[in-house]
DNA sequence: CGGTTGATTGACGGCGTTCAATCAGGGTGG
DNA sequence: CCACCCTGATTGAACGCCGTCAATCAACCG
């Protein structure tokens, strides 16, 4: 295995703070693994052996019910932390995590991370700061959820993916990864027939452009009119 | 100010690992105040200027929307952290917290957070497991939002308001503070009149026993049944 | 004892799910 | 390179859960 360089997680937040030896020391006890696109990760209720930064590609993160709904978690976009169960204190994933594109990730046994939490405290307070952000996300889409119809529902999902995995294109702003009408719906709590005629009265409108595992915004603005309520 | 006792936070979650002399340490940094029923410990947006734990009492968490609606994040009882807004990064409280009856807590400035954090590791570890597992709450909230008609979301809220602030009563588990079909209706994202026709029905079955702001399970395992989706 | 807050219940309607059928794209194997 | 097939998407029709509107009632407080 080549030996990782340092730049590669330097500016990512949960090492923000540690010093470029500190860094070294971690990435000698990191691994890196390919996963190509459709692979999974991790499964929900397996026992949390690892725990990861997404360094290329995307994840897509799901609950599974009892009765075999499945209710999409998030995103994992490049730089992020995931399947931190042990540092949160529980032994097994509480999700599953699936490669929607081929992706690269480091990881680390779960084993090490009491003690490298203790010898870098900056790590524990990182961690604290994503998992509440996650956290106030959760927030914001029960919210959501309580509140608002589903069209708007939608429209929020698409402006946060957009956010967080948007590339500018000619047309507007494409979601940088498949994603399915059945993900959308998974998402907010919809059936993809719900999310099939909202794509295409917004298609009809000139709002979003859209293909099979694919959607583009292209007025961004008139979305977020949509989803405050004031389109 | 009457010195405060080491006892009466030494098995709390969040400070569980520190030395005695840790814990005088934090509590001669502490403040002990009141909250009578009815008043505000920290509004939405504001600065959060501290950070608490509840000894006595119970706190409803909300979240406004721009247009007015309420939405229950969670009800705090005694032993839990709250407005950890700092820790997690946030200059401001996310949400509302008030007192549903008399209630005290101890705070601590927020400024004071990052000095006691580095002082004491295990702080800022119990934290993390706090809020990861509230992060976990408010995953399962979004799986039953997104996948449970309303009888069935009712009946897990219900169920685990009994868990967190049950009291065994002759005819059952009562929830121990004032409950309105209003707060049943924010926590569950229905409506008022939902809430009241469902807790009629049940009422009728014998599996509750309801009054104004009370709720008695009187079959909490029918009820079970019932949010799993076997009754 | 009046006023206010919380709860109950009926009637109606609509948003969104459910059921169903069809279509299109794209990967695979021959 | 074409034919096939499977997955994803579209769209119509009808139903039903539950939200909305409305009126009444009961309990608690000052």
């Amino acid at each position: 295995m080549a030996s990782l360089d340092r730049t590669l997680i330097a500016n990512l937040p949960l090492f923000s703070g540690l010093k470029p030896e500190e860094l070294d020391a971690l990435l000698s006890e990191a691994q890196s693994v390919r996963y190509p696109k459709g692979v999974t990760v991790f499964h929900q209720d397996a026992e949390a052996r690892a725990f990861f930064v997404l360094l290329h590609g995307h994840l897509r993160v799901f609950k599974l019910t009892p009765d075999g709904q499945q209710v999409v978690v998030r995103f994992v976009v490049p730089g992020e932390v995931f399947g931190v169960a042990m540092a949160i204190g529980r032994t097994v994933y509480p999700g599953t995590a699936v490669a929607v594109a081929d992706s690269i990730a480091l990881q680390w046994p779960s084993a090490a991370w009491p003690r490298l939490a203790a010898a870098h405290p900056e790590l524990a307070n990182n961690t604290l700061q994503t998992v509440g952000a996650r956290l106030q996300d959760m927030h914001t889409r029960v919210v959501e959820m309580a509140t608002l119809e589903v069209e708007r529902r939608i429209a929020h999902a698409l402006l946060r993916l957009a956010q967080q995995a948007g590339r500018k294109v000619e047309t507007g702003v494409t979601i940088d990864f498949p994603i399915s009408r059945q993900d959308v719906a998974e998402m907010t709590g919809t059936t993809l027939h719900t999310v099939s005629r909202i794509l295409s009265a917004w298609e009809a409108r000139g709002l979003v452009e859209s293909a099979r595992q694919k959607i583009t915004l292209r007025q961004p603005h008139q979305l977020m009119l949509l989803a405050e309520g004031t389109g």
